[in-house]
DNA sequence: CACTTGACCTGTCCGC
DNA sequence: TGCGGACAGGTCAAGT
């Protein structure tokens, strides 16, 4: 569920809210998704401060004074949640999931020397928090294997053709998933371009014309830029760095509107199953092919 | 290499 | 009300 819009969220609150923290103690359960030795948790991250936090693709970078990074992966539920002396003062507020800290999906709490403190909360236990030096993390195996980030405006129309075409016997749907094709896609924002864009998900990728992948990536980008406008979207457990929830689907066009009618042509709109994921489209609006 | 499927987990919801 | 099963969807390992 955090896909970029989401992480890219957390990434500026926790830029604002953690710069010059430093870090006093760990506490953790769940170790597989806090995989790090007690002598590196000992040796770099506690006495740490944090100088920046950075976004890529998914994940997010948070680099410490002692030269390692935490790498952190909110998989499907994982939240990111600071609470400092403001946060405590004005209570939770009412746009919140989050009540009393740590909870019951609390997997690593980490404490600044000012008493604040970041809950790392995964329901699903799939995320994971990856104490690492800060030159091996652009080597690490998914990261080199990421494709570019579509918000950069390197990353051109051509580049997109060209790798959604490496997979041409794969539906779109699956294509734009691919973290290798490019960074940051999930479920929501693939329906959401897919449907802006016109394009049925199931659509083979080398069918595709030129004209239909240019406004494919012009809709990645557009949706992207308005969920990030909105905090992005909560459609569970989402939360930012300071337990509110995003309202991007508030604005949502197809996803979870199965029933509802197409806001371009009053189709209804349906949800079927492409790329084994649930998905959602106007059957009239989006046609296979072309 | 391209592509698909199953596994990792837990909470929620649906039907009986 | 309880209980089994489907479902949620990001990523990787293992399979074809």
């Amino acid at each position: 569920m955090p896909e970029l819009p989401e992480v890219e969220t957390v990434k500026n609150g926790l830029s604002r809210l953690l710069k010059n923290k430093t870090v006093q103690s760990v506490t953790f359960d769940w170790p597989k998704g806090f995989p790090n030795s007690e002598a590196d948790v000992n040796n770099f991250l506690i006495g740490a401060s944090v100088i920046n936090v950075e976004r890529r693709g998914k994940s997010l970078i948070i680099t410490l004074s002692s030269e390692y990074c935490l790498v952190i992966h909110l998989k499907m539920t994982g939240q990111l949640v600071f609470r400092g002396k403001e946060q405590f003062g004005a209570g939770h507020p009412n746009n919140s999931l989050i009540g009393p800290l740590p909870d019951r999906s609390t997997r690593v709490v980490l404490t600044f020397t000012d008493n604040s403190q970041l809950f790392f909360n995964d329901q699903r236990k799939f995320g994971w928090m990856r104490l690492l030096p800060e030159f091996e993390v652009a080597n690490l195996d998914f990261m080199k294997k990421l494709g570019p980030e579509p918000l950069n405006n390197e990353f051109k129309n051509s580049e997109f053709r060209k790798r959604v075409r490496r997979r041409k016997n794969s539906s779109i749907k699956a294509t734009i998933l691919d973290q290798t094709v490019l960074a940051g896609v999930g479920n929501i924002y693939a329906d959401e371009s897919l449907w802006m864009a016109k394009i049925h998900p199931a659509s083979l990728s080398g069918t595709l014309s030129d004209a239909k992948l240019n406004l494919l990536f012009k809709s990645i980008k557009e949706v992207f830029i308005k969920s990030i406008s909105l905090g992005g979207s909560t459609d569970r457990n989402y939360v930012d760095a300071e337990g509110k929830k995003g309202s991007y689907l508030e604005f949502a066009n197809v996803f979870r509107r199965e029933g509802q009618l197409c806001p371009r042509c009053n189709t209804v709109i349906i949800k079927t199953r492409v790329a084994t994921r649930g998905t959602h489209l106007c059957p009239k609006c989006q046609r296979k092919t072309k």
